[in-house]
DNA sequence: TTCTATTCTGAATAAATATTCTCGAGTTCA
DNA sequence: TGAACTCGAGAATATTTATTCAGAATAGAA
């Protein structure tokens, strides 16, 4: 059979299919072959573009906001995502972790020292990275210690599994709980040797995955870490947000409180030291948070939702002068 | 959720499973959906035209051949068909019988009464009529005995059968052989009530459905009803094709032999009366036979393969002083 | 020729997709 | 307030599609 006329049993198939709507096995009764083969035929036409099958195109990435916010705080990069429509904030997240998945990926080619931490958007993430394309002997490190005592598959423990099994990689785990009953406690953990190891690597990190927590809705209040009154005192001296456990105010320095000596985690001054900082955040509510971070250089790139992209926007156009001067007075000036 | 809203979530939808290559179990996990809700997903983007399929286009009517053979015959309507390659000639009238059978259709429209013979490439072309669109109190007439002691599914009583019960009409039945011993035996039969009573609705017939049979390749010698050397004599009177068991010479005029009064059929001259007698045939083999038929006015609407059409073509523009007067010669002119 | 090696097939089967069914949430109307 | 209705969801299931497998056909090499 001629290329010619193969093509024409493949275009008449494939009308019969995708025009007329018969199923295969119709069509393979017209041709009087079987219906693998149909199936097969079918193959070969969209192989061949004798289909040819387009998608209105749905462009996931918006490079305008990406650009501004790249621009207002001097970001590595921002990838903004235009999350599909979602029935719940789960699902949401679930849609970003798809999408932000490979150009996390591309941020962390070359990363060998990878630092991670917990949280629901990371989870949703890290769960779409590939298997491949990782720097052979990829080590991680979980940056904070575990919340709680129920044990969350956002954990920095899990993520960091998860994480270092894709990438073919090491885990190193802290194995302590992220807040401590005193600082003498956390101290005497400091002296162990596993700790230890584990807290020396936060100095030799290429990059860290990182959540970015506000004082409302964090994995804190979530797994009862922190108690409304403890909250409540955070508030109070200005704290906005959170990464790592640790309570930052608008300029995004560390909230002088007493759990900042109970906590078991990379410290933001180390952090900043980080070459790349990859935040993951959603929504519109996050801003002050996110701003903060960002203003301290805690986050180099940001990842977040056109929704998050646009409320960040908006909250720091309107802020200098208004709420961030007001929460200063409010708690007394610094963090 | 806002029409443009939902229009993102389709094209995402649609995106990752046609063009990503997702199953839609993959894009319910990333959408947290179900498969089924995935697949109502696609029926929307596909009815939406947010996906939209094209097929590089398959003519499979060729116009240009048709006006040729209708203008070249006088004909009332000329289908010719681009049968798409196939592996056997089964397979080819199998796919003639398809593209056919719309066609075919349409020229019926309005039929009441229809007479049928049998035939390998009319069976296909019944096989794929549809339920749907005759006329009410249709009435479907074996126009010729059947051939052989084998039944055959490709015989009148067969295809008549189906084409009543498609079309919801009544079939009438000859029951007899086609072909007796003598002529005196077909006489008697004549006279039974039931033989007589359809032979007269050969009279009233809207339209017809034959087959075109040629001397070397059809139903006859294959079941045996003629043998070689009744054939040959048939060739030696000018015979070059054959419907409704009887046999006719170049100009389309029954051969007289000593078969022609034991053949129970319509007769030539009264098939020459039905309004609308449509032949479908295929292959190149036929042209002489198929010529024949048309200048006789035994067929008044062809269906054929583009190959046929063009054998046919090819066939009478360089027959008329060559082949037909050779023949003619040959057994003695009239037929 | 005869022997691989490759390609093609359809039957069987695994996998994916469409549909049916049922339930529950929301709405309208008495 | 609640009955009746619509809508939209997923679980279960029916149907369709893709793949695997084993054998037949074909081509190429010796």
């Amino acid at each position: 059979m001629s290329e010619e006329e193969k093509n024409k049993l493949l275009a008449f198939a494939a009308r019969l299919y995708y025009m007329e709507g018969f199923s295969q096995g119709e069509v393979a009764r017209v041709l009087s072959v079987s219906q693998a083969k149909v199936s097969r035929l079918l193959k070969q036409a969209r192989a061949k573009g004798i289909v040819r099958i387009q998608v209105e195109d749905f462009q996931p990435y918006d490079g305008e906001l990406e650009e501004k916010l790249e621009k207002a705080f001097s970001l590595k990069k921002a990838v903004v995502l235009r999350v599909p429509p979602a029935s719940s904030a789960e699902a949401a997240r679930r849609s970003m972790g798809f999408l932000s998945a490979p150009k996390v990926m591309e941020l962390l080619k070359g990363v060998k020292t990878l630092g991670i931490t917990g949280g629901r958007s990371l989870m949703e993430t890290i769960r779409f990275l590939p298997s491949q394309g990782w720097e052979p002997g990829l080590q991680v490190v979980q940056l904070m210690g575990n919340v709680g005592a129920v044990a969350l598959e956002s954990d920095a423990l899990e993520l960091g599994r998860m994480i270092a099994r894709k990438g073919g990689g090491t885990f190193f785990s802290l194995n302590t709980p992220a807040f401590l009953a005193d600082g003498d406690t956390r101290n005497a953990l400091f002296r162990h040797e596993q700790v230890k190891s584990v807290r020396n690597l936060f100095k030799s990190l290429d990059a860290a995955l990182v959540g970015i927590g506000t004082l409302e809705d964090s994995l804190f209040i979530y797994q009862e870490a922190l108690k409304p009154a403890q909250i409540r005192t955070l508030l109070a001296k200005g704290a906005v947000g959170e990464i790592c456990g640790r309570f930052f105010g608008p300029k995004g320095k560390e909230c002088p409180s007493p759990y900042k000596d109970q906590v078991v985690s990379i410290r933001l001054e180390e952090l900043v030291k980080v070459p790349l900082v990859i935040g993951i955040t959603m929504g519109r509510d996050r801003a002050p948070a996110v701003a903060a971070a960002l203003r301290g250089g805690l986050v180099k790139a940001l990842v977040i939702d056109a929704e998050g992209a646009e409320g960040l926007l908006e909250y720091v156009s309107q802020e200098p002068k208004t709420k961030a001067a007001e929460k200063s007075r409010g708690k007394g000036g610094r963090a």
